[in-house]
DNA sequence: TTGCAAACTTGATCAAGGTCAAGGTTTCTT
DNA sequence: AAGAAACCTTGACCTTGATCAAGTTTGCAA
């Protein structure tokens, strides 16, 4: 399945920039980076690409370089969940570097992506070297523990009206101080996100607009009208 | 809201016990031990007090040393979400210690409890000292991340039913080999943690009792008849 | 550019489970 | 041991949102 693209594409560039935009590492000196650098490979995917299932062995930390990576997991009765999608700059193989173990989720290349990986053995090295690094992956972990958390409560204590409100503002939100915001993903994969189906995406957006909150523009763009509204979330029903 | 118990329940005996307990310290040399435990500072807590509310300023690690914690969030709609149950040798304060923040969640002490604290200037020193200490952590963030990140999966996707049944495997398998379990917190904080009520949790429990999957006894004990048939979850309908 | 596949929309139906209410049990507290 | 307070159970009802089905639109590749 994961075939990759040539060893020619594997440049010292590009393994450079990858690990220069890094958050866990880019407060490092140059030689460290260097040094960390030359334990660094660097794999490409093509768009529509499974770079792993869950259950295959995890030995590796992966970095984004570029591109993007949906990363969701199989329920039980099989139903797809997005957990996250990585940008740029965002790792992932978190679990199987503290401990031996496999991936508990697949991922795919959305786009074409470059990946750059550290394996467990040269990571742990490093870690112990320079803690530092350590640091700024805890960081990033709480974070994440963090939304996680956060995403749990909001799948199992709110409506998906609400989720889908929140969701829209947050993404508002990153886009700075603009009225009008574009769905970083299908709503498709938006549903699976928020624990609801594009069916019901589709229709709580309408509801949206008829209520005046939004409207719907081409290529998933949305315009926020009343921003209160959406926050209180009451949509006058008919 | 935060009495505490007074100074003298703050022995040098269960400061240490505390620190021996931990599996992020208990791997370190007598002597680091003692200047950890010289770090920290034991706090008792009463059955039913509130231990911090979210929004509190959090800038400490927290130990469980005796006794429970309950750790709950409050969605926006003032619905009550149960994150983990704390029990000795468990720690929390997780966000706070890589970054200046508050606390995102609700604990309080679901029995008379221990807690011992380590600041996070004192922790963040230990860290780049010991980097060892990191590495237990980043092993038992990514143990959390990776239960949280299931739990968001289970709720999103499965219907009650089965994160119920699957519960209760689960606790099943904790017990080790026997034939029955005991819930470790009463139904309606069950409810809380599986995102659903606690009408429905009872009724559900019927039902598996109904289908002879399950028998449920006194005092939160439940015996296991049916181990396949509540994994297949599949109860027979009238 | 055409054509196909995937994504999206809309409608109709229905089951899961939340809510409200009222009684019955535990379990603390005093 | 009595009383209060939580917790749990059961019933009736009704809302939410999943599912199935059938178009429609969009985006991409040849």
């Amino acid at each position: 399945m994961k075939k990759g693209i040539p060893p020619h594409n594997c440049q010292e560039q590009s393994t450079k920039a990858c690990v220069l935009r890094v958050p866990i590492f880019n407060h490092l000196e140059p030689h460290q980076l260097d040094e960390i650098m030359s334990a660094t490979r660097s794999v490409g995917y093509t768009k529509g690409e499974l770079i792993n299932r869950a259950g295959d062995p995890s030995d590796m930390l992966s970095i984004v370089n570029a591109g993007k990576v949906k990363i969701y997991r199989l329920s039980e009765s099989g139903k797809e969940q997005l957990v996250r999608i990585l940008a740029p700059g965002d790792f992932s193989g978190e679990l199987a570097l503290f401990r031996e173990s496999v991936h508990e989720s697949y991922s795919v290349a959305m786009e074409d992506t470059q990946i750059c990986t550290i394996t467990r053995p040269d990571l742990q090295a490093f870690l112990l070297k320079y803690p530092t690094i350590a640091l700024k992956i805890l960081a990033e972990f709480s974070r994440r523990l963090e939304a996680s958390e956060k995403q749990t409560t909001l799948v199992s204590t709110e409506k998906v009206e609400k989720r889908l409100a929140l969701y829209l503002i947050e993404c508002l939100e990153q886009e700075g101080a603009a009225t009008e915001l574009t769905l970083p993903m299908s709503k498709k994969n938006l549903a699976s996100y928020l624990g609801t189906t594009p069916e019901t995406i589709s229709r709580k957006l309408v509801e949206f607009e008829n209520a005046g909150f939004i409207r719907q523009k081409a290529r998933r763009r949305i315009e926020i009208l009343n921003l209160d509204g959406l926050r209180a979330g009451i949509t006058i029903r008919l």
